[in-house]
DNA sequence: GTAAATTTTAAACAGACGTTTAATAGCGAG
DNA sequence: CTCGCTATTAAACGTCTGTTTAAAATTTAC
């Protein structure tokens, strides 16, 4: 069997280039011009662009989900559980995505929100397709965790806590940097998901009527 | 003086394309052929695709921006005030974009949505630059609302509601598909502005540690 | 009514894109 | 060594992009 070296190069300078620029502003020549292999060898290995773009996403999302899962599962387990260790089952799993590579957590998130907006939904149908009992998972969680809500209410807040941690995710840079300047607050990921668990948590638990 | 009506007929047709696929993903002859006018006349009139990019965002933010900043110095006036008192500023102004077109309020933030993540923080520069008091006043009366929140907090809160209702609204389409579908639920913007509203204020006013 | 300024038009420009082709190179198995 | 499979390569494909040009049409001003 090949060594495979070529496809990996592939990949880790693709989910580079699409964190930062999105996936229809990164071209096949840029990636393989970064990556040191030729322009043909992105359609030898992953068919097209879009084969490239859904290898990309299922390397992190085929680490993370299953960590997800598992820490959903025993979280309930317990008899009573809160709204911010609903959230903090997915902190772990994220920040172990920097143990497989420099600054995998924040990729990840960007390519997350990237996809989400992009290609109509593409992601999402991909999502719901493959981790479909994760997310089922999540609902229930919250929902055991704040009874007083309805399902539609969940479905809602849910889909406003990925709206926020994913556009938070991918303007994050930009965000740090002015946090550094105006308040000379320095904030790796870790520190900015441990900000936004407090908020996420506030708003979904949040009486429905003002 | 010429009639510009040509002018009017790119706007039009370019904010609704833009709206829906992005800026990137827009290319000049789609609008000029939707519009059913001449390719050249966009280089014509702004100059360049970035230049028609500009004009079709200032065209809303124009209208926007003063509407809310009455709202909010009206409200500075009170004594007292609350988070949702302050969100409902941004309320009346955002639906009277729909008296100017039909679905104005969608397409304002669904390009607020694509400015956002697309140029490189183009958008973000554009709105400091000329809405930078509309901004300020905003942040006061956050303060004023909830006192107990330091300035940098506020920062960063803001910075997730926004990140929520753009990403919200610019994904709203499925959104409500799907819950009309699981949950019989029909909603318009104006129903889905007011259920984010208890949300973002919940969050916003949160404490700030688990 | 004529001259000047403004607007619209068709055509072409150079460059970038994803993909395909066909030839070459590298390799493990028999 | 040699056959056969896998991987890599250079080159070209057709298509689309934003922009520019220069001529024609239209409107405005005197």
């Amino acid at each position: 069997m090949a060594k495979q070296e070529t496809k990996q190069k592939i990949l880790n300078t693709a989910e580079l280039l699409f964190a930062e620029q999105g996936f229809n502003d990164t071209s096949l020549r840029q990636i393989t011009g970064a990556a040191g292999v030729n322009l043909a060898s992105v359609n030898y290995h992953f068919g097209s662009k879009k084969g490239l773009i859904k290898a990309v996403l299922d390397r992190y999302l085929s680490l993370f989900m299953p960590n997800v899962d598992a820490a959903l599962s025993q979280l309930l387990t317990q008899a009573t559980l809160t709204l911010p260790q609903v959230f903090e089952c997915f902190v772990a799993p994220l920040l172990s995505l920097s143990q497989v590579r420099r600054q995998g957590s924040e990729i990840f998130l960007q390519l997350l929100g990237r996809g989400y907006i992009d290609n109509q939904g593409f992601l999402r149908w991909f999502i719901v397709n493959h981790y479909g009992e994760v997310l089922a998972r999540f609902t229930q969680a919250i929902q055991k965790a704040a009874p007083h809500l309805s399902q539609a209410e969940v479905f809602w807040r849910l889909h406003f806590t990925l709206g926020t941690v994913v556009f938070t995710i991918a303007s994050s840079e930009a965000l740090r940097d002015i946090a550094k300047n105006d308040f000379n607050e320095h904030l790796d990921v870790a520190g900015l998901v441990h900000k936004l668990i407090p908020y996420l948590a506030s708003g979904v638990g949040a009486a429905s009527f003002i």
